[in-house]
DNA sequence: GATGAATGAGCTTTCATTCAT
DNA sequence: CATGAATGAAAGCTCATTCAT
């Protein structure tokens, strides 16, 4: 009834956490103004200011969720790695995301259904997936970035649909086949190129 | 205006394919029972006969769209290959997979956005998946279907969201390192267990 | 799946009941083809066969019910009284029908709301009235009938809405005071004529 | 075609009004959106926006409907009566009501049958009913309000109902041989109570 | 006679978007 | 700058009724 709310610093961002929660729950269709606007307690007729159209409000929540999974993806890669298989952080990855991070999975999988058809959020997963490996150059070969990224993609998406348990060892023998164990670059070296 | 189309047999397929249509053209909210319905030449009341609610009729189309995805999967799997390395076939699914076929990849980024939050959804793809792997066991170890499966999953996905270009030796070059070089089986062993 | 139901004796009524069932429950517009087909276990195409319009199902449904409710009301005025007062019976009547039977209650509801609209309900009410007022005739004069059969119908109707628990006594004394203190007849005279 | 009505006060009444003529005409299930929104001359879309949903509308509408006959009730028991039995007052409202005001007659009934299965609705004829008591507590013993309301009630519908002439002298007997033919109380006295 | 299949009409409701203030 | 009020368009779904068999 009475929400003052003169300055609402933040407000944008709200917003925009509540339609990727919405999202999550009821799929891209479910993230309407209206719902939208009473999650994050906003008036509705304030959404159009902030978001002129239903659209624009999608592409920025994606585009706030592919920055926030670009971070985690960085941090758990670029950790400095003390004699450690490099190996290891990929599969680590995988076992993360794989058992978990429903959300996540749930909201992915909505944006490959836009990205597919939709140029606009295509090249959101693009510069998504260019970071993605270029945190991966660090310490493998710039040939086995994208493929390593794709076994990842596969295998973490399947262990979402899959009814079996996730099975750590088997990602680990498999990624440890894909990758020829390359020596160990040093921490400071920051990409290691094709020769 | 004057249809009386008293019998009409193959409505149900007919409907069924405008829907999968119409998803890959405008996702899974494009497909209403009032657009199936003019894309379908079907009347509007008619719909809810045949799909009492709208749900049950996108779970029927998909229904079908993973039936015909599992014939081709297993048609390109199941010819006998004579003398020729099992793995090419891998590479063969995915560079056909991964360049063209938008549509099944539209059907198919939907279908996961769906099956990560129902499901319902969820057991169409698990029984794809099943068979797929069945059809890869005919060549390669059980513990290696379900990672080629999921390198497949990732490579073709990537390839249709990337501006690269399909590489099909960097395909191959992964394909090959991921399945250890076995004994090319005989044709007519159905699948091979692990010793 | 299988109900063959090749003779179906009493189907007519059971489908009647089934109506007034729904009725009681949800309402006159509860009561749809499709609704009562399944309550009766009755296949929905069948039902146009045995009422060829909604309104013939509903109005035989009401005059089912009109047939009942008459029968409830003369078996407790009928009864032969021996040396009772018979405003005590009028009394009982009150008290059985504003305390529970709530949904001949509801069905009343719906037939006077169908009643004061439709000259084809009111008569099933006018035909159910008189025979009230007979029954009545028996104890009472002919001019106290009408009166004392719309005390009767407001009371019961109030009782049903108000919050307040049933008063027994305040009931009977309206009564008493409503009815003369007449000579109670003999038990074998059958009406009472006004002189 | 053109209608801009930018500001449009008392549309929410002439809605209301418009849901009202609709039932008396056509019962309940008669006022639909649609329905209302062209009796009102209001667009479809701005229904949903004033009553979020059809039960809302019917709520409201029966609420006016309760308001307005209540100032009736009241203004035809309100008024001093110099030297006049009271008991005449209720036989004259009896008599307006019973003979003629059709409309009442309907969306009452229609209310009633509403409130016999919706607490919602029950609450509406619950404050009705007070009020009217109250009114007759004004000229009544407590004990006898009930009673003349249930009366006044009761009589007022069986007139609606059968073909009889109304006749007013056996109300007013009724009516008479009711209430004790209490001493009339001076105009000023508010309320009488039980002694 | 009895019924499964079919459908035109209409219903309630949701929603993106507009716009005066 | 921000928003409450409003609305055209369309959605999912229900239903009485028709009719060929």
């Amino acid at each position: 009834m009475n929400r003052p709310r003169r300055t609402d610093p933040g407000r944008r961002e709200r917003i925009l956490d509540a339609v990727l929660d919405l999202i999550a729950r009821d799929g891209s269709a479910g993230a309407t103004y209206r719902s939208v606007a009473e999650a994050a307690d906003v008036p509705m007729g304030s959404m159009t200011y902030h978001f002129p159209t239903r659209d624009d409000m999608l592409l920025a929540a994606f585009g706030r969720l592919a920055e926030q999974m670009q971070e985690r993806f960085d941090q758990i890669m670029a950790e400095p790695l003390e004699g450690e298989d490099p190996r290891e952080r990929v599969v680590q990855l995988i076992a993360t995301h794989g058992a978990g991070y429903g959300r996540d999975m749930v909201l992915s999988a909505e944006l490959y259904a836009l990205a597919v058809r939709d140029e606009r959020y295509r090249v959101l997963i693009q510069s998504w997936m260019e970071r993605s490996r270029a945190s991966l150059r660090r310490h493998f070969s710039a040939d086995a970035a994208p493929v390593i990224d794709a076994l990842h993609e596969g295998l973490v998406l399947h262990s979402h649909i899959s009814t079996e348990p996730f099975d750590v060892d088997r990602v680990r023998s498999a990624v440890y086949r894909l990758i020829e164990p390359a020596p160990i670059p040093p921490a400071d070296v920051p990409a290691q190129e094709t020769p």
